[in-house]
DNA sequence: TTCCGACAGTGGGGTCGCAAT
DNA sequence: ATTGCGACCCCACTATCGGAA
């Protein structure tokens, strides 16, 4: 199959907004690929790469060979190129990258390119990812999409499993097991502004979980092999050997534990995240590293115990399994309850303790892999702020012609002026992004720019956040974060937001 | 007919590893 | 030694579609 089929699929894909529409097409497509094409169609279409990363990214695509005028290229040859191109990322040279990169895109015609482009920088952009290829590949392969969606849980990689669809149907489908030491897509949790809030959207009793501010991790054993992986199932077990020694040092040998990985002080509060974030990504020094920056482990899930799957099972019955093959310690503290009093309470004595939050969990749902279903529901306590935007940037894609990303200031009294302390996209509406447009374009001065517009700072707007982390990018040290905007204060002047001493006030 | 679950898109701060400068 | 880039860790929120109620 030509690459120029699946340009012009993806373009009817994207120009047509309704999701029946685009599974047509991506259905229709995916009818005609043969088998050995079939994975990379998917990958394709589906916004990934059977070689998952290259080492290509957005800057190195500035400069594009012209294009061709007739389209040759084959789903196999491009193939070939990215694997090539691969090869040389890492420990390869940057000059044969580019040369290679020259060699693919000197290959496709104009609308190939733009093809490759949005597909290498991850920005397809169609209007279909994961979500409407398994519907499409459903409908193509004359499967329930419950059997893709429940293969692709177990396999982590939808090329593989729609490749076996097409193939094999329903019957190939059901060949994918839990495997030990392949990882299984994690399940995710939505998310609650009270524990309150949480309980009630459950509708029962329920478990109550402190939410550490670490890294997900999945853990398989099989025997005295022990694997380790993070949640887009990156293998990262060389880079965590206290969890692999803890995993060693249980007496079950068969098993896939759900948990979170963080750096603990000796006083047993938590580090902040990017002390654990820059421990868990570090591959050199890691025997020194551990000394400094040890590592610990909570277990929250069960999906596997002395070879019995327990994903299917109650998330009840899977803890049960798990405080049985796991001492107390490895354990996530929980309770379990109806009473809203009762889980208010450990969420603030966790918040207390220096934890993120709370996972609320019903005792009913099965794993849900690679979904957001409402089996689980986190809680995170929520700081605001009335801060002054100092700047705004153009929007891409649906926002462009708005102005979309605030630079956010605090005041400081001494001088009158107002420190940057990070952006935020978040929160907005359609009707406040045409709002703030016209204001910021009110209130413009300074160089012109066609990327940032800088403002005088007069608006002052109410910022939502999680908490604030030292920084190394703003001038005051600091910076938000997961900002987000939750209303302008018209009510409010410039002189009157909050000080630069009162963020300070928040940093651990 | 209305409601709501699932999805895609739009970006945020920080860290590491590596090649080139 | 420093810089730029890619990859990945954490992530919130709104608009939209289409099936459920």
């Amino acid at each position: 199959m030509l690459l120029i089929d699946l340009a012009r699929t993806s373009a009817a894909v994207a120009a047509d907004s309704a999701r029946l529409a685009k599974i047509r097409h991506l259905a229709e497509l995916l009818g005609r690929v043969g088998p050995d094409e079939a994975e990379i169609a998917i990958a394709y279409l589906s916004g990934e790469l059977p070689q998952r990363q290259i080492g290509v990214g957005f800057r190195s695509l500035r400069d594009l060979p012209e294009p061709r005028q007739v389209a040759t290229a084959t789903l196999t040859q491009i193939d070939a190129l990215l694997d090539r191109i691969k090869s040389q990322s890492g420990a390869g040279s940057q000059a044969a990258r580019r040369d290679l990169l020259a060699e693919l895109f000197g290959a496709v015609t104009r609308q190939e390119q733009s093809f490759l482009v949005r597909l290498l920088t991850g920005e397809l952009r169609q209007g279909a990812l994961d979500g409407v290829m398994i519907e499409a590949l459903a409908k193509a392969a004359e499967v329930p999409s419950a059997e893709v969606r429940r293969a692709l849980t177990l396999r982590g990689w939808l090329p593989a499993v729609g490749a076996a669809a097409l193939r094999g149907g329903v019957g190939e489908l059901r060949d994918f097991h839990l495997e030990v030491g392949r990882p299984v897509a994690p399940m995710l949790a939505q998310s609650a502004p009270s524990v309150t809030a949480a309980l009630e959207k459950i509708g029962g009793p329920a478990a109550v979980e402190w939410k550490f501010d670490g890294v997900r991790v999945q853990a398989h054993r099989k025997g005295e092999d022990v694997s380790v992986f993070t949640r887009t199932l990156d293998d990262i077990t060389a880079q965590v050997p206290e969890l692999v020694e803890a995993v060693l040092a249980l007496p079950e040998n068969d098993l896939v534990l759900d948990g979170e990985v963080l750096a603990l002080r000796p006083d047993g509060r938590p580090e902040p995240f990017q002390v654990t974030s820059g421990r868990v990504a570090s591959k050199t020094d890691v025997s020194s590293l551990r000394a400094s920056v040890p590592l610990s482990v909570f277990f929250f899930d069960a999906l596997r115990v002395g070879g019995a799957d327990l994903l299917d099972l109650p998330a009840a019955e899977r803890h049960v399994a798990l405080r049985t093959a796991l001492p107390a310690g490895l354990v996530a503290p929980r309770i379990v309850t109806a009473e809203p009093e009762e889980g208010e309470e450990f969420f603030a004595d966790a918040v207390r303790r220096g934890h993120e939050g709370v996972v609320v969990k019903s005792p009913l749902t099965p794993y849900a892999a690679g979904r957001r279903g409402a089996g689980w529901i986190k809680v995170k306590p929520r700081h605001t702020l009335d801060l002054v935007v100092l700047a705004a940037e153009w929007g891409s894609g649906r926002r462009r012609g708005w102005l979309s990303n605030l630079h956010l200031g605090a005041l400081d009294p001494e001088t009158g002026t107002f420190v940057m302390l990070g952006k935020t996209f978040k929160g907005l509406t359609d009707e406040l992004l045409t709002w703030q447009t016209e204001q910021f374009l009110r209130l413009a001065q300074g160089p012109a720019d066609d990327w940032v517009v800088h403002l005088k700072p007069e608006l002052v707007v109410e910022i939502a956040f999680d908490g604030v982390q030292r920084s190394s990018r703003y001038p005051g040290g600091m910076a938000l974060r997961f900002a987000r905007v939750l209303r302008y204060r018209p009510d409010k002047r410039a002189e009157e937001a909050d000080t630069v001493s009162a963020v300070r006030a928040l940093m651990p």
